[in-house]
RNA sequence: GCGCCUGUAGCUCAGUUGGAUAGAGCAUCGGAUUUCUAAUCCGACGGUCGCAGGUUCGAAUCCUGCCGGGCGCGCCA
């Protein structure tokens, strides 16, 4: 379809030449949500009524004498109302459905990112508990993500990275220390920011079972480090579980151990953006846009989070990635503006790092609302929404939604409302379409060879609809990877399936007529690919029978 | 108090860089199948796009103010 929307903007330069017009915007053409005004629309004659002192609708009109119409691509050109409507030709939309069977995997596929290496920083929950909820979302919403941009040519690493040091997970560490005293017997008194959860308790009991009372002497250490990979290793199956890749796990030790830390504080300090106050090291992040600037290293002599975080990035840079996108939860904006800083003090341009925010998933059980708390142990994994409504469901649930919106999720709504959700509406299509081709099959119906199939007799108002559809898929992934945004596929998907759904309700796609039959054959076949290839990218199965 | 996000049908949400008569799903009501899967289809009902101004040919969309909701404002991560 690109090559469609250039030809048209071509015609309309060239007609804005004869006219005479030598000054002119950007050409920008739209898709009319009224049927009734074509295929593409353009609101060019408005943009240029102020500057030629003419009416839009008389501006429209000469350009519309002058766009000769291309049998092949366009069939009408009308002006309406001052806007200049494109009604396509219906070859193209038969080209466009052959190319569909062609390419098939690769119908959506486009090559705007090739050589370009982009890495996707993801989830990067600390490892004090188990995922839930709201981490899924943004894991669903950042494997959809990468899954699109691969789509588009990228080439994506997808990284998680693991706060497996500081404060947070010592007392993780001590946390789990005094649970596993506890079952030996031993008072202890548990520590004031402790983690509460169950699943300490139940980790505890396992290390017991184990290794019974051989660590009862052991220092904090210890217990961090069993903690904090015991998590990880559950973490990393409910990733598996939910069809989330990741490639590569980082961890924050890492970065200190092999001193990058200290070598990109060295870095900022010969710069000239560190200065000392009250015993710490500050950066001055307000330099570069922040509202104030943040301290780098304490008085105690260690580094902060951002230290670490600025060097993360860094080492991402030197990586070799072309860009760099994080997929943060909204409760982190504050970070952003320091992050930015940072990089651009580092002397990277700030374009090249991209910050998705996602908004939290507020969370309700019976219409109650939950506040969830990791370290009060108050919360719903994510592993209990996909025992609970299935793997699919949660995924496309996550994605249906722009990432700005604040997701309202009912954990007991769902379960109610799981057997009506959209993806079985989607999946259904798919599966009604493979039941077609395994009953022709048994009716012994031969496939055509595509050149000999008459798609001209896709003439019904139903059919022309879908072939438009159809081809409108690759612009759908694309503006996605461009917007760094994933709901129009699920939205996408569910129009297709409706208009399939509507499509088989009114015609037979086997009959009598033989000439028909093959050419339906064909157009479901489309639908099928286009229903896959989306399905796909949300890691979502299509089944072949429901 | 300051900052970011957000407010669209009873509910959950779309609405493509400002476009033509604001759309889906769910819910409610009514209808459709001896046919390739009824997890389907068709129809009806449902709106002051939070409120008030402004910008212009044109605003749900941009600007300002107010009201409501979420989140963030540590030498925590």
């Amino acid at each position: 379809m690109m090559e469609i929307r250039e030809k048209i903007i071509e015609s309309l330069q060239e007609a804005l030449k004869k006219i005479k017009v030598k000054k002119y915007p950007e050409v920008l053409l739209e898709r009319p949500k009224e049927r009734g005004h074509g295929d593409f629309t353009t609101n060019l004659s408005f943009s240029l009524a102020k500057e030629l002192k003419k009416p839009p609708q008389e501006i429209a009109k000469s350009l519309v004498k002058h766009l000769e119409a291309r049998p092949k691509i366009i069939e009408k050109v009308e002006e309406a109302k001052g806007f200049i409507n494109f009604f396509l030709a219906e070859e193209l939309l038969f080209e466009n459905l052959i190319q569909i069977l062609r390419k098939e995997k690769n119908y959506g596929k486009s090559e705007t990112g090739k050589d370009k290496r982009i890495q996707i920083e993801m989830v990067s929950v600390n490892p004090t508990g188990p995922l839930h909820v709201g981490h899924g979302r943004g894991a669903a919403f950042a494997d959809t993500l990468a899954n699109i941009l691969e789509a588009s040519g990228y080439q994506v690493e997808r990284e998680y990275y693991i706060n497996d040091i500081g404060t947070q997970i010592e007392n993780l560490g001590k946390s789990l220390r005094a649970r596993y005293l506890e079952l030996l017997g031993e008072e202890v008194e548990f520590p004031e920011y402790g983690y509460q959860g169950e699943y300490l308790i139940e980790m505890a009991h396992r290390l017991k079972d184990r290794e019974g009372d051989k660590h009862r002497k052991e220092k904090i250490e210890f217990f961090t480090q069993y903690a904090s990979s015991d998590i990880i290793e559950g973490i990393r199956k409910d990733l598996e579980d939910s069809g989330i890749r990741i490639d590569s796990w980082k961890k924050e030790s890492d970065l200190h151990r092999e001193g990058k830390v200290k070598e990109v504080i060295d870095n900022l300090k010969k710069k000239g953006y560190l200065y000392e106050r009250e015993g710490a090291l500050w950066f001055r992040s307000s330099q570069f846009g922040d509202e104030k600037d943040r301290v780098i290293k304490k008085k105690d002599g260690s580094s902060t989070y951002l230290a670490s975080d600025i060097a993360y990035h860094e080492d991402k840079f030197k990586r070799g990635f072309d860009h760099l996108v994080n997929i943060w939860g909204a409760d982190h904006h504050g970070y952003v503006e320091r992050l930015q800083a940072a990089i651009s003090a580092l002397g990277h341009p700030k374009e090249n790092l991209d910050i998705i925010l996602y908004q939290l998933v507020k969370l309700s059980r019976s219409g109650k609302p939950v506040a969830m708390s990791t370290r009060k142990g108050e919360f719903i994994t994510l592993r209990e929404v996909m025992d609970e409504v299935g793997r699919d469901v949660t995924r496309f649930s996550f994605c249906m939604r722009s990432s700005y919106s604040h997701l309202d999720f009912d954990l007991e709504l769902a379960k109610k409302e799981s057997p009506e959700n959209p993806v079985y509406y989607v999946e259904y299509a798919h599966a009604r379409i493979s039941s077609i081709f395994k009953k022709a099959k048994e009716k012994k119906v031969k496939r055509k060879k595509i050149q000999e199939i008459d798609l001209k007799l896709l003439n019904t108002p139903e059919e022309k609809s879908i072939l438009k559809l159809l081809a409108l898929f690759p612009d759908i992934v694309t503006s996605c990877a461009q917007n760094y945004q994933v709901h129009s596929i699920p939205n996408y998907l569910r129009e297709v399936a409706s208009e399939f759904h509507t499509f088989y309700n009114r015609h037979r796609v086997l009959s009598e007529d033989a000439e028909l039959t093959q050419a339906r054959l064909t157009l479901v076949k489309g639908i099928r690919i286009v229903l896959r290839n989306g399905l796909r990218l949300l890691g979502i199965k299509a089944p072949e029978r429901m």
